[in-house]
DNA sequence: CCGGTAACATGAGTGCGGCTCATGTTAGGA
DNA sequence: TCCTAACATGAGCCGCACTCATGTTACCGG
């Protein structure tokens, strides 16, 4: 029987979830034990074996919790998910924007946040498609990376804030995250803390996308449901 | 077929390029078993062994060729980018676009072309980061992947069309290939010949972001060098 | 307090796939 | 005709993801 908590994080990427509380702590210093390792060497050179003795466990145990070395990764981007979520929802909080643009910007300013500060996240994000089945969580209706982002961010923006819902707003919202993804992953690759000019240069690209698709807020032009940008 | 051709491919990631007759048809068969394997069953499910025997080689063949399962597919994309940039050249010449946004939508015509025709293409194209690292030709500059593709583009763009050139636009071309290209990706995740709905948005947005950065040929505002875009 | 059961723990071992290397064969020039 | 370098070969090595048989701990009903 249960000893603690309802599952906050989606549990379709781990084998077994911890139920009592001695081994919860060992479940998280796993993750912890991969996110470095993702710092230091990498996806491809990261090993199963060294994310368990990092995180003090024999092999076995880890093989207990984790589908394997994917859904391992895979796991530690559902944390990191939450985490974003939670952030962008304390930054809404904080400075309310008013428009999908300055929205976009806001998302921008804290991914970026995260790039910088949380371990792993640099080298293996939630958007991440490596081997291109990170987040497949539905085999069949293939929802997956950035198309479950865009899901969470639209939610957020239509509670949080109360942005006007738009026809395909799902289309336009997971093009923008792949897009800024693409451009922001590639910010990082070299640098860091990011190139600067690449981040600023996301951010306009989103920007300008999302301010042509959905419109201002302050002159809301319905009009053109799937015309083109016009610039 | 000469007997010996100048090397038009970059050579970064072959181990050793065949110099008599008879192993050039060994070397282009390795490349298409390696094409045609990963249309059948991916990247990862992939290996070199099949791969050699597909191609009707001793696995030792392969690996004097390629220096490894990743190198093998580098030199795919590598033959690639190649058979891209001619079509493109071709492309052009029938019908020269007027603009950026014009050549933009060239180049996604043609990138949707190879996708469904190409074998190999839809798994693992010359912008693919798999593994992070295809393309890394230059160790110390760090040349890699878009980074690649959008150098040969301008190129192309300069001398096929003269197009106007801008301060800046590697940094432009650049973020417009890695934007359009993970978007394209999403297009085809599911469907064999491609999400019409997706590309279309692809292009848009491209063709949005090159005209607010780079400007209509024709009202040629060369102010604001690094303003914003204003939509 | 005492079993009983399920969750948890363990690490030697297995299978497989990327890759090597010692050895043999062919092509082309001098 | 011989010599060298390019080419060819496949059994086997090695490392890593992953398993499994066996043991230990926590929790609960009685």
């Amino acid at each position: 029987m249960p000893e603690v908590e309802s599952d906050s994080l989606p549990s379709g990427s781990v084998r077994r979830r911890p139920m009592q509380r001695r081994s919860v702590a060992r479940f998280e210093r796993m993750l912890d034990a991969c996110a470095a390792l993702l710092d230091d060497v990498g996806y491809d050179a990261m090993t199963t074996s060294e994310v368990a003795r990092r995180a003090g466990v024999p092999i076995g145990t880890l093989y207990q919790f984790f589908d394997g070395k994917q859904a391992l990764a895979r796991a530690l981007a559902e944390r990191n998910l939450e985490v974003f979520l939670e952030r962008l929802h304390a930054r809404f909080e904080a400075s309310p924007p008013g428009d999908w643009a300055d929205a976009a910007s806001c998302v921008v300013a804290e991914f970026v946040e995260m790039k910088r500060t949380v371990p792993g996240f640099a080298a293996i994000d939630f958007g991440d498609a490596r081997a291109g089945k990170l987040f497949m969580l539905d085999e069949e209706r293939q929802v997956e990376n950035n198309q479950l982002v865009a899901q969470r961010l639209k939610e957020l923006a239509l509670t949080d804030l109360n942005l006007p819902d738009d026809p395909g707003l799902d289309r336009v919202l997971l093009v923008a995250v792949e897009a800024a993804d693409g451009v922001l992953r590639l910010a990082f690759r070299h640098r860091l803390d990011g190139d600067p000019d690449l981040i600023a240069e996301a951010e306009t690209l989103v920007r300008g996308y999302l301010s042509a698709r959905l419109g201002r807020i302050d002159n809301e032009q319905k009009n053109e449901p799937t015309g083109g940008v016009t610039v």
